[in-house]
DNA sequence: ACCTGAACACCGTTCAAGT
DNA sequence: ACCTGAACACCGTTCAAGT
């Protein structure tokens, strides 16, 4: 019955289609056998087992991940640019960054990155360990965010709701804090903001460090 | 042959135990029974299924995360004295955590903290959406810093390695630079430095806000 | 070189039956 | 009220056998 040209690419397609739209748990070599119209055993042949399956799709992954170009006219603006310019990539496959996460290739996948906020860095006058520091907070900043604001995303029935833990008698003194700790989180903005406050503290120690 | 008297929080314990020390995916119904010394369905009785015993310790350690008490003289050292001891915390237990966050109950887990948050950061003068900005901030900026340097630490043969990432050759300009990112993260500093960096910027807004 | 079905050792869960 | 073993429908993986 054999069919004859089921490819290792093929395999890899249909794998990461399935990953893509309902994450690695959907993913069962049975199933994807039966998608691919093949035997389960024919897939071990042309990927091993699952675990070097999904391995191979968190390699296509990093490599798609690619070079970054920041845009703006200061240093701090352009690394505004590059945290935006990754919050949408990895926005754009969800499932997949967090199986490149799992595996502890987050830092290989971010090298790119990393290389554009050395430059930036660099060009706002930070030099050696301290602009080290800077390229990897920033990084770490913007990376954790991503995480957290993704954990939000997945699971929006929290219980009890943001509402009810800070209603108005929760914090007497500022009715206003407490109305605005109540509204869910604007990610995109509370993710520009920190990330614009962390820059402007970091770059602030720049121009000739002093001892 | 029933043994006499297991209960739902023997059950739990055992399972809190196995979890804590080898992870969620090492808890397996027939493994817990073993460990019990009853029938696997004896368990189902008490707690009705896997994944509501995973809730149940879910619960539990949203409940152990107890009240936090900053130190420090001035709003800004208490605000990082919370961020210390939120670290000591979440990494006593790792596993459960992950679970935690997994079920998108981190909020509820942090509301303590969040509370601590509110506190400081008013004392230190901000007021309404703006103060509600900063606590989110920093509250985002301490959850994703250890969720991202937890990532790190599970898999600490990355490849290619830093030290490859960031030989002399890829920064000419700044051999210093290069040397700093060719060593391991110091996670534990570049936490503090971070959320001090933070923290200076965001209460940097403070005194009576410019319009 | 590539595909196949049968079989193995695991899962979580249900259920009728015990006491 | 609480415990039990048998059975079901799933897994990933191996292997001998086909072509």
């Amino acid at each position: 019955m054999a069919r004859s040209s089921l490819t290792r690419d093929e395999v890899l397609d249909a794998a990461a289609s399935l990953v893509k739209q309902r994450g690695p748990a959907a993913l069962t070599m049975r199933g994807l056998a039966a998608e691919l119209g093949t035997a389960v055993t024919s897939i071990y042949w042309h990927v091993g087992n699952r675990e070097s399956l999904l391995d191979a799709l968190v390699e296509r992954t990093v490599q798609e991940m690619g070079a970054i170009r920041p845009v703006g006219r200061s240093p701090a603006e352009r690394i505004l640019s590059v945290a935006r310019i990754l919050r949408r990539e990895l926005r754009e496959r969800p499932h997949l960054i967090a199986m490149v996460h799992e595996r502890g290739l987050t830092e290989r996948m971010f090298l790119p990155a990393q290389q554009a906020l050395v430059h930036e860095v660099h060009a706002a006058g930070l030099r050696g360990a301290r602009a080290a520091d800077a390229v990897r907070a920033v990084q770490f900043q913007i990376v954790g965010f991503l995480l957290v604001e993704r954990n939000r995303e997945r699971s929006p029935a929290q219980s009890p709701a943001e509402s009810e833990l800070w209603d108005p008698a929760a914090a007497p003194h500022d009715p206003g804090l407490a109305r605005a700790l109540a509204r869910p989180a604007d990610p995109e903005r509370l993710f520009l903001l920190s990330v614009r406050a962390l820059v402007t503290a970091l770059l602030a120690t720049a121009p000739t460090a002093p001892g």
